[in-house]
DNA sequence: CCTTTTCTGCGAACGGCGTATGCAGTATCT
DNA sequence: AGATACTGCATACGCCGTTCGCAGAAAAGG
């Protein structure tokens, strides 16, 4: 006749008072969790290798945590506290979101493993709960339901995730070409040049940009259109849309390509 | 002195030819770990568990696929096989990849799985190549880079890999209640009314939606506006956005929200 | 104060997983 | 025909997440 222990780790408080001081806390945890997956990579947290770097025995992590997930979920709210909400407030809306997708940014690039942790769950721990207030704070003036509002702070979100892999995938490209790189380039040329798709083949021809300085614009350009075109109350339907933008050039200046 | 052995399974012929009949090919295999996710879940597609489910020994798969990341690869590819390219080619450039979209989104609801099969992978398998072959055919005659183009479909299937997870979410919740899904909300509205929230607390009070059927253009319009916005030679700078849409009524109609 | 209760850290153990390897047999090539 | 290079199969290794039972320590009850 146990108690129904919440199934959140964030409605579990994290002392129940009873017994003896514990040795360590979930920051501590998370904390050194977090140090190992910074240096070898998420699959290198286990509870074993946690457990040990903090000094105890291999399944003492139990003791504060149900699971490995919840040491994950931890470890997310954890990063996600770097985040600073000083400079928002006194913008327009579309300048606050913007900052919030650069510290979003930021954070990615500091923990690469975020980007696959948080690729399927989304914790909602105590510091996402405040992203969430402070995003929803910068669209309080803007008139649409909140539901839309909502919905824009989550596709925002994904767009930047999908932005930063791409600029981690290139990051790491420029200092050890990845073998899997290597080979899904071989694969998508020998494809392409085998025939039967003329669009990919062209597509494939052309340079890498040499200036990477531009690549900050880009972020935040996209981030732009895509907030704009969710959120402007101009309703820009398809059926509006039909013919305007037609061909002109046919594939104009091919710069770049790369698999993503 | 063995040969490099590509590191990408799909340079790596099926058949080298010399010894006896493979009992399987690489198709049967994939299939099997599809009616297994299928059925119980992306967890359940274990090397043991697909071999026995195909009759054969627990480690008689690594005849044909080289580790289980590879497995996986190839039932991706073979789900992404379902989408049909047959009503392209003779619509606007907007109306062609609301079609793919379309279509990836029913891949998607039809096998759960994937969402997070692709959620850190994004195998070029044969039929993932002709989809952006397709993808990319019908953004020919578009004046932008290929880069940029490139980018946009990228941007694309993770909206709409997004979009479809939401979907998959509600649809489950329809039927059983999640656990996490109740603790979320529980914790959700125990933070916003302990205070300090006030924006996520006026966007909690609310219902859900009544209409259902709404979602389906709902869906359409979101992915147009992104395009739209991502593809349009039009240049909407932030800078010329500023001022434009201001504060006209503070939160007027609160319709519903939930946690993603 | 002492007893009782409830927590603590710890180590051993279980079942399952991905994967490597050695074996006996068979289809193809020279 | 003989050599070669593959086939399916079973066993085994190491690691993982997780469970459990133990001895001890801090708080609660009298």
């Amino acid at each position: 006749m146990t108690e129904p222990t919440a199934h959140s780790i964030w409605l579990r408080p994290e002392r129940a008072g009873r017994g003896p001081t514990p040795t360590f806390d979930r920051d501590r945890i998370a904390a050194a969790g977090i140090a190992l997956a910074d240096t070898d990579g998420l699959p290198a947290v286990t509870m074993r290798a946690v457990a040990v770097a903090l000094g105890a025995g291999p399944a003492s992590l139990y003791r504060y945590v149900a699971t490995r997930d919840e040491l994950l979920e931890l470890m997310i709210d954890q990063v996600n506290g770097e985040i600073s909400y000083a400079a928002l407030g006194f913008g327009h809306w579309l300048e606050s979101l913007l900052t919030l997708a650069r510290q979003s940014r930021d954070v990615y690039l500091a923990h690469p493993w975020l980007l696959d942790a948080t690729a399927t769950r989304t914790p909602m721990g105590p510091h996402a709960v405040t992203y969430l207030e402070h995003a929803l704070a910068a669209l309080a003036d803007l008139d649409v339901s909140p539901r839309t509002k909502l919905e824009a702070i989550a596709i925002l979100n994904a767009v930047v995730s999908t932005l930063t892999r791409a600029e981690v995938i290139q990051r790491l490209a420029g200092q050890t070409i990845p073998q899997w790189q290597q080979a899904q380039a071989e694969y998508l040329t020998q494809v392409a040049m085998a025939g039967h798709h003329p669009h990919l083949a062209t597509a494939l021809t052309g340079q890498p940009p040499e200036t990477h300085d531009s690549s900050e614009s880009l972020f935040e350009r996209i981030l732009t259109r895509v907030l704009t075109g969710l959120l402007q109350p101009d309703d820009i339907g398809a059926t509006s849309m039909r013919g305007r933008a037609e061909a002109e050039l046919p594939a104009a200046s091919p710069e770049w390509t790369a698999a993503s």
